[in-house]
DNA sequence: CCCCCCCC
């Protein structure tokens, strides 16, 4: 209890060392262990109304902090919390780590928590929605500025009330390479699960969302359990994505979010606007993907035919027409079996097909397992 | 770490 002497003689004598004592016990216990004694000890000066406890350091708003802030104080909380993970240091003692995404009413933060601290996660005292009083030193990580807490850090619950907000990306400025992103969107397109076999021979499993908001679309790929959600919406729920990632795409070079361990995902009540957006027919030039709306201007047959892997598939064409031109477009797959529902002059939207240089060089749409397609 | 862009 010496520790906290001097914190006693900066009170000036308002309460007697009995009563300080016992109260930074009771503040103690209060915690249940999530605050050391001398943090106790300056909470409980700090109720008495003294503040100046030497201690006390101008609290930080998230927003704020940058690389350079060094140590830093704040008050914010708790978003989310990853699984604590064990590792071995040099010297043969096992280490422990934890992360957090912490908010305050200006942003969002990683926080690293690590050894006693980090087991504080392991032990389950940790959960989303408390507010903790947190010092620690900043240093960029992997996936941007965090606050580490130490041991000699401070980690203790607050009662303050916090208006946490994080800070939500458009879908426009998702850029290739990007952590931590948070974003609110509208569920477009939901894909199956399926399961593939890893690197180091167990068996994972993946699902797509298309997802779109007031400034665009984006793939949004789920590794293993989080497969999961992709049961539990529907099209048009709108959902919040925390700490993605974004990755450019191997095949298609397109930039997809990608949501694994350390990402959460849910269904969210506030329903996110995206609106479609469609090209004239004569805009349309190979290699990309697009969406257009228009009417039906010409039928074909459905066609089986082989692959050269050997498996059946069947195609059938038709045309579209909108005000600017005329398409063909290949209806692939289960599509193929739209052509007897349609006539001509039907309203169709054809979202998300891509384009290609096809039969006669001219230009055409393939309509695949990734097109949408809207009779009205 | 996973996957459509295939037909005539």
């Amino acid at each position: 209890m010496d520790e906290i002497n001097d914190i006693y003689e900066k009170l000036g004598g308002v309460i007697s060392k009995d009563d300080f004592t016992r109260k930074v016990e009771e503040k103690v216990e209060q915690m249940s262990g999530l605050c050391d004694t001398r943090t106790a000890a300056m909470l409980v000066a700090h109720d008495l109304g003294v503040s100046d406890t030497g201690a006390e350091q101008q609290i930080q708003k998230i927003s704020g902090i940058t690389p350079n802030s060094g140590n830093v104080k704040l008050i914010a909380k708790v978003m989310t919390v990853y699984p604590a993970k064990e590792f071995n240091r040099n010297d043969g003692t096992v280490g422990r780590v934890a992360n957090l995404i912490v908010a305050d009413e200006t942003g969002s933060i990683r926080l690293t928590l690590w050894d006693d601290r980090a087991d504080l996660v392991k032990s389950g005292e940790i959960e989303i929605g408390q507010t903790f009083q947190i010092a620690g030193y900043v240093k960029e990580g992997y996936s941007g500025v965090e606050v580490n807490v130490g041991n000699n850090g401070v980690f203790c619950e607050s009662d303050e009330k916090i208006e946490a907000r994080i800070e939500s990306r458009q879908i426009k400025d998702i850029t290739n390479g990007m952590g931590d992103i948070n974003i609110r969107a509208r569920v477009l397109d939901i894909s199956d699960i399926r399961t593939f076999n890893k690197r180091d021979g167990g068996t994972g499993k993946v699902a797509n969302l298309l997802i779109g908001d007031e400034t665009g679309k984006i793939r949004v790929t789920l590794w293993d359990e989080l497969t999961d959600f992709t049961q539990q919406i529907e099209i048009d729920d709108s959902v919040e994505i925390i700490n993605a990632y974004a990755r450019e795409n191997n095949f298609n070079q397109q930039v997809e979010m990608q949501v694994g361990n350390r990402g959460t995902i849910k269904k969210i009540e506030e329903e996110v606007e995206f609106k479609e957006s469609f090209t004239p027919i004569s805009d349309i030039i190979p290699g990309e993907s697009y969406s257009i709306s228009g009417q039906v201007s010409g039928l074909g047959e459905i066609r089986e035919f082989n692959r050269d892997d050997g498996t059946v598939n069947m195609v059938s064409n038709i045309y579209v027409s909108d005000d600017t031109g005329r398409i063909r477009i290949a209806l692939w797959g289960d599509h193929a079996l739209l052509v007897d529902e349609l006539d001509i002059d039907t309203n169709i939207e054809i979202i998300d097909a891509y384009s290609k240089s096809g039969f006669n060089d001219e230009i055409e749409l393939s309509a695949g397992n990734r097109t949408r397609i809207n009779v009205r």
